[in-house]
Parts: structure tokens; sequence; C-alpha cells
DNA sequence: ATGCGCCAAGTTTTT
DNA sequence: CTTGGCGCAT
């Protein structure tokens, strides 16, 4: 509204700011690169900058802001708004962004405008057919791997032609035969994947001079949020724009870049300098969030990486509590620890359960915290990659749609053909897919045909159009908005009914997810008043939210998420679970270095969330994939200020001076305790020793006169059942241990020899399995 | 063609 | 422990 804007004088927008905050906010032309380290105020920087941008008199209509996730986007748009009323600024992801101008340039891609958008699931489909299609050989290789290898072409801008595959890399020589095939089905359906909205945009925006001038002209100032996780086709997008009006903004952490497996490439951070002459640097390292206790062990830890740009983290704020340590017995034990520690903090009113969020490195540990908070009565809510959108009723009902709106949709016919079950089963199927093949039709346009088809009997070919006559009649609902349409598509697919008939309880809760589903299309309608395009731009919107984005910030609920899905927020009190070896770094990124040290940001970012109170722990058995091990503490645990952290076992005080010693007899029986740690134990050397211990004794350890360690992992690492290799006695299992401390010793079972022996742990050369790498 | 049941596999993170 | 894919029996 101009009288908010008015009335906001621009002395405002600077004030409460810090001196670099100011500058760059007062920036207005020329590339800024904004290094802002966790809880420096980003965004409150970026959303003032759009104001004073509007201030001085640009229009908002010439200015893009581009976010990686919805939430982001949203929270901009919120924040804008109420600094500089309603603009027309366009705030969105890069996906959503791409998705809107390629509807326009469709054809110069070969497609049409109202084409699919393909999700992972859709797409895996799509891959799955081009393999059966190309009948390459399926040998070492998995889809997934095929999947990944091709996204990460697409991410690197490389169409299916110009794929080089890796030298004996099975996957991707398999890629490079299936990718011309999966991109042909793709563009057949008149669809396509997540990255081809990336890399069309990308591509057109690098071939065709012109194009790309005039979208520079239209979008002079361009801001780009979360740099550090731009990939080489997102870098080509901005780079574009970016050429004739350089006033290009980027802010992001180095520190923070988390998904280099999605082909983020750090050095497009690194390099920006580079890449962008004359480029003006804002450093905010005053952090506005953490206590200096979570602030140091977080700068701490994030030291130990190589690729980096150096920064200085501080705050003002007051010492805090130590960050905790804890080591339970149970990956069970530390869910219920966690939720009764929660429950009472709640109940003494110390806090609310919106104070606190738990984070963990896969969805698949939440199951355990879920069932703890349950029975501790702690309201909670689990923030999930794939939740609605994603659910199969949802699936089908939005398949019926985007056939309607795309009658090329060959794999939103094959989802549908026989659901709700008509009698068209594979043989059907088949038939069609051959005669579609053979006359060059979509598969709707053969279905159409059916009664000609001479493989298909008269009975079936009336199922089919029948099928055919249903979806006509609704898409005759199309101009008349979401909802209408979708009303028509649940009555005349059967869809309804066939839920409704059913029995099952299952069926009655997919019900009222269509229900919510309906409620979304009406508010959508509601939003978006012109109703012509209104089925296409619901069909994109939900393609392209994650349900990351329906968090409830406000509800007074404890936060259960991934590490990921936690970057941008913050808690007043933060738990990071499971930091064991093989979960936390994760076990698929533990031999790459590069990998290791985002897997190493990660853990950063979880521990930079914290306000007030940041828990770390870890357990020493773990029930994962149906069978209970024992875990490796996490490398990252040595790299932390362990001389000031609190450490304690569930049920003692921190730093309580924890003695606890075992007795032989606990040698060789099965049923020995659970090992525990002790204070001095876990955190024996610091990390400068432990890392020179690591490296001066090779790996051979010999032993040292004087008595100091030589073995590579603190005493306390090593547990009954863990499996161990020996220089020379090759690998075993330690079957027993028993002592404490520079005492503590191991009874190991060697399988080659069959032999027992037994070791003085500080002394002996054993290693983890699979550690081995680690060690160089 | 459908439905059931078994076996196998595969599990990071997300637009 | 889950999901998904496949094969068999009806």
């Amino acid at each position: 509204m101009n009288f908010d804007f008015e009335e906001t004088p621009t002395t405002d927008l600077f004030a409460d700011l810090t001196a670099p905050q100011q500058q760059a906010v007062r920036h207005v032309n020329g590339p800024l690169l904004i290094l802002a380290g966790p809880g420096s105020g980003k965004t409150r920087v970026i959303t003032h900058r759009i104001a004073n941008l509007l201030c001085q008199g640009i229009p908002g209509s010439s200015i893009i802001a581009l976010t990686f996730t919805n939430k982001a986007a949203d929270e901009m748009r919120r924040r804008v708004h109420q600094l500089a009323g309603e603009q027309q600024v366009w705030m969105g992801t890069f996906h959503s962004f791409c998705a809107r101008l390629l509807r326009r340039y469709a054809s110069l891609v070969g497609l049409e405008p109202n084409y699919s958008i393909y999700d992972t699931d859709d797409s895996r489909r799509v891959l799955k057919q081009a393999l059966a299609n190309t009948k390459a050989s399926t040998d070492h290789v998995t889809p997934g791997g095929i999947a990944s290898a091709i996204s990460w072409a697409k991410n690197g801008l490389c169409g299916p032609d110009d794929f080089v595959p890796r030298q004996y890399s099975a996957t991707g020589a398999v890629a490079a035969q299936v990718y011309p095939e999966y991109q042909r089905l793709l563009r057949e359906a008149n669809a396509v994947d997540f990255d081809d909205l990336l890399l069309a945009i990308a591509q057109l925006l690098r071939e065709n001079a012109e194009l790309r001038a005039e979208w520079d002209d239209r979008y002079r100032y361009v801001l780009v949020d979360e740099y550090q996780d731009t990939n080489l086709a997102q870098y080509a997008i901005v780079r574009g724009l970016s050429i004739d009006h350089p006033n290009l903004a980027v802010t992001g952490d180095p520190d923070q870049s988390i998904y280099g497996w999605r082909g983020a490439n750090l050095s497009n951070i690194l390099e920006f300098e580079r890449d962008f002459p004359d480029t003006t640097i804002v450093r905010l390292e005053q952090n506005f969030r953490s206590t200096p206790n979570i602030l140091r062990a977080a700068d701490q830890l994030i030291a130990c990486n190589v690729r980096r740009k150096a920064k200085r983290l501080y705050t003002d704020r007051a010492e805090g509590p130590p960050v905790r340590l804890v080591v339970y017995p149970t990956g069970r034990d530390e869910a219920d620890g966690i939720a009764a520690r929660v429950a009472e903090e709640i109940r003494l009113g110390n806090r609310g359960a919106n104070d606190f969020a738990v984070f963990y490195r896969i969805n698949a540990l939440s199951r355990t915290l879920e069932h703890a908070f349950r029975s501790a009565g702690v309201p909670y809510q689990v923030v999930k990659g794939l939740e609605f959108y994603q659910r199969r009723e949802i699936k089908d009902v939005l398949a019926y749609l985007q056939l309607v709106n795309n009658p090329r949709d060959n794999f939103a016919l094959l989802r549908i053909i026989n659901v709700p079950p008509r009698g068209l089963g594979k043989v059907t199927v088949g038939r069609l897919v051959a005669y579609a093949q053979q006359q060059r039709l979509s598969l709707l346009e053969a279905a159409r045909h059916s009664g000609m088809i001479p493989t298909i009997p008269a009975r079936t070919a009336n199922k089919v159009a029948a099928l055919v006559a249903a979806v006509d009649r609704m898409a005759v609902h199309v101009p008349s908005g979401v909802c209408e349409t979708l009303i028509a598509v649940l009555e005349q697919s059967g869809y309804r009914r066939w839920l409704e008939t059913s029995e099952s309880e299952e069926d009655e809760e997919r019900l009222a997810n269509i229900e919510e589903l309906l409620t979304a299309a009406e508010e959508f309608d509601h939003e978006h008043p012109e109703p012509d395009q209104a089925v296409e731009h619901f069909l994109e919107q939900s393609s392209l939210v994650a349900d990351t984005d329906a968090w409830e910030e406000q509800a007074e609920r404890v936060t259960l998420m991934t590490l990921h899905a936690a970057k941008g927020l913050e808690f007043p009190v933060v738990h990071i679970i499971a930091a064991e070896q093989r979960l936390l770094p994760h076990e698929r990124s533990m031999e790459d270095p590069d990998k290791l040290e985002e897997e190493r940001r990660l853990l950063f970012v979880g521990m930079t969330r914290a306000c007030e109170e940041l828990q770390i722990s870890l357990a020493q058995y773990r029930t994962f994939r149906g069978d209970r091990r024992p875990t490796i503490p996490s490398s990252f645990l040595m790299e932390l200020p362990r001389q000031e952290m609190a450490y304690s076992e569930p049920g003692e005080e921190p730093d309580a001076g924890v003695d606890f010693s075992f007795d032989v007899e606990d040698f060789g029986s099965e049923t020995a305790p659970p090992p525990v740690w002790t204070d001095a134990e876990f955190f024996q050397e610091s990390p400068d020793d432990y890392q020179s211990s690591r490296f001066a004794s090779g790996r051979s350890a010999k032993r040292s006169p004087g008595g100091a360690p030589t073995c590579r992992f603190p005493p306390s690492a090593f547990f009954p059942g863990m499996a161990v290799s020996h220089p020379q006695y090759g690998s075993g299992m330690i079957v027993a241990v028993g002592g404490s401390g520079n005492k503590r010793r191991a009874r190991v079972q060697f399988f080659d020899d069959h032999q027992e022996r037994s070791f003085l742990l500080v002394h002996s050369p054993l290693v983890p399995e699979g550690m081995e790498e680690l060690l160089e």
C-alpha cells in the first residue's frame, strides 16, 4: 500500500543495523557478495535491501529474488511486504521462475506450453521405461544410480548428446545409453523433470542472445539467496541475467553448503569475485542468534574444513549453558531421554514445546523419536520431505488433472488407466502402447482408436472408450477453475465412489486427503481469479512445493526434522541425535574428503540453529535396518572443544566425574553390559594431538616407549561385537572388553586364523572395520 | 485380470 | 523394518 510505503521513512531501513549490514542494504549498482555467517541477519539484509531499491525509485518489476525453497521465498515476500507494502518484485524459487519462463518459450525447446512437470517418482517411471526400451544391461547398476547420473549431467548443462560417461563407470555407461531415450520419452509426453526446468532456461539464455538480453534488461536487479547451493545450471541462469546489468547481489555462506550431492558447486561462491569484476564484498560475521558457547563449538568444528573462506564468528550475547554431549545406551533410550527432558521443561513452565527441535541425518531416525514423544505426551510435528503431494491418492487424482491439461501425458495415463480398477490390465496396456508407437500417436489418442485396434477385443475396447469419454467430460470443466475440474475428475473417474464403497480405514483416510486437496484447490481458485490457466498453474505449484514448506512455525509442538530441512531456521533448544560414524558422517560420504567436509557443514548448520541450548547425542547401540549394532562415535565429536562441553550419561549430572570400570569377569560373556565411556576416556586427546598422532604413526602403529597412546582411536571407541582389523592378523571381531581408560582391553576373535588375542587398546593398532580409509 | 503373498531389495539429504 | 516388485493361484 502506498500509505504504508510513505509512512516508512528511508532512515528506518537502516535503523538497528550494524555497519556491514547497512553497507549491504545501501548497495545499489554493481555486483555484491554478502558472506553471511549463520544468524547474522541475512534475510533482514536482503529484505531491507529490496525495500531500499524500491525507495530509490527502482520499479519492483525489474527486481527478481531467487531462492531455493518456497519457504524462503514466502518469508522474503512477507517481510518485504511489511517494509514496503505490496510489490511487483518476483520472489520465488529457481524452479518456479524457470517453469514460468518455460511456459512462454516452450516451443523453442520442443515443448508445448501446457507441459507437465514430473517429480522424482514420475521420472523414475520414465527411466524404467527408457531402460526397458533400450534393453540396456542393468547388471551392476541401480535405477537410482542412473537417475542421479542423468540428473548430474543436466545440472552440469549436459544434454543427452553431450553426455560423456566417466571411464570405468558401469552406471555412467548405462546412463549414457539411456539418457537420450529417457529424454525422448519425456518430450514425447510433453513433460519435463525438475532438472529440465533449469537446463532448458539455462540453455535458452546461453544460446539465444536476443532473448537473454531481453530478460537481462527486464530484471536489472537480481538477488540470489543461498548462493553456495547453486549448481552450474543455476549459475548459468544467474549469469545470463546479469551481463548487461551486473547488479547481482548474492548471499551465502560456503560453510553452509549442503547440497553438493545435488550438483551444487561451491566454486560458484568461492570464485564469485573472479566471475564478476569489481565485486563489493560484505561480511556479516556478527551472530545475533546463539550463545558464545554454541558458536565456539560450531566454529571449531567448521575450522576443520579445508575448502572454505575463513570467517570470524562473534557475538555480543552472554555466555549460556555449555554445549552438552550425551551418550545413551541405545537409540531408544536416546529418544526417550530427550522426550523426557523436553516434557520436564514444559511441565516446569520453562519452555514451550515449540522452543525445541530435534535434528537427525536421515528420515528413518524420526520413527523412534515420534514414538518417544507420543509416549511422553509431548506434541510434535515431523517435517518430512515427502508427505502430502506424494501420497498415492493425491498423485492419482493429480494424474487425471495432468492428463486433462496435457493430453499427451502418456505417463499420467499409464498411472490412472486402471485406477480405480476397470479391467484394463497389463495386456491391454501393452497393446495400446504398441499401437501408439506404431501409429506415432499419444497413448490417449491410441485409446481413442481402441475400437479399431485389431488386437483389442470389443469388450475391452468399450472399457477403454468409456475411460476416454470420462476424460473428455472432465476436460470440459477446465475453464471453470481447479476446484470444479477436480470435482469432475472425482466423479467421472469413479475415484470417489471407489474409495467410498471401500471398507478399509486406509481408504477413508485417503478420502480425507482428497478433501484436503479440494480445499487447497478452492483456495487456489480464490487467489487466482483468471481460470483459464488455473489448472496448469495449480499443477505447477503442486509439483514444485515441498512439504517442508508446510511446517508450522507457530504451532505449540516440538519440531522433528532432518539436518537439511533445518537450514535457515532457529530454535532456543536444539538436539542433534545419532552423532555416530556411518550416520553423521553418513556412510556414503565417508571416503571422499569433499563429501566428508559437506557432512561436517551439515553438522555445523544443525549446531548453529540453536539459540540457547545445544545437545548432541549418540547411542552405544542402535537398531537400524532391523538389527541392533554397536556404534562408533562420530569422528566430528573429536573436533569439538571438548574441554568446555558438558559430557554426561543419562541420569548423570553433567561433568559429574563418572568413573565406570569393568570387571575382568565381563570378558567373554555374551551379554556383556554396554560399554561406558567416561569423560576422560572419551575426550582423551585434544584435536591437535589426535590429528598428529593419527598422521605421525602410520598404518602399523608402533608402540611408543613413553606410554603415549599410539592407537588412533580412543579406547572407548571399541565395543564387543564390533568388527575390527589389525595390520598383521587381518579382520576380526571384538568378543569382549574390559578395564577402563588406558587400561581398557579388548579380546578379538580373528577370522583368518580363528585365534583369539587380547590387546591393550591404547597401544593396539586395531582399527574399526570400515575406518581404514579414514587414516589414509 | 485381479489379488494375494512371498521374497527381495534398499534405504541421505530435495526442487 | 518398510516398501516395492514379481509370480503364482484364482
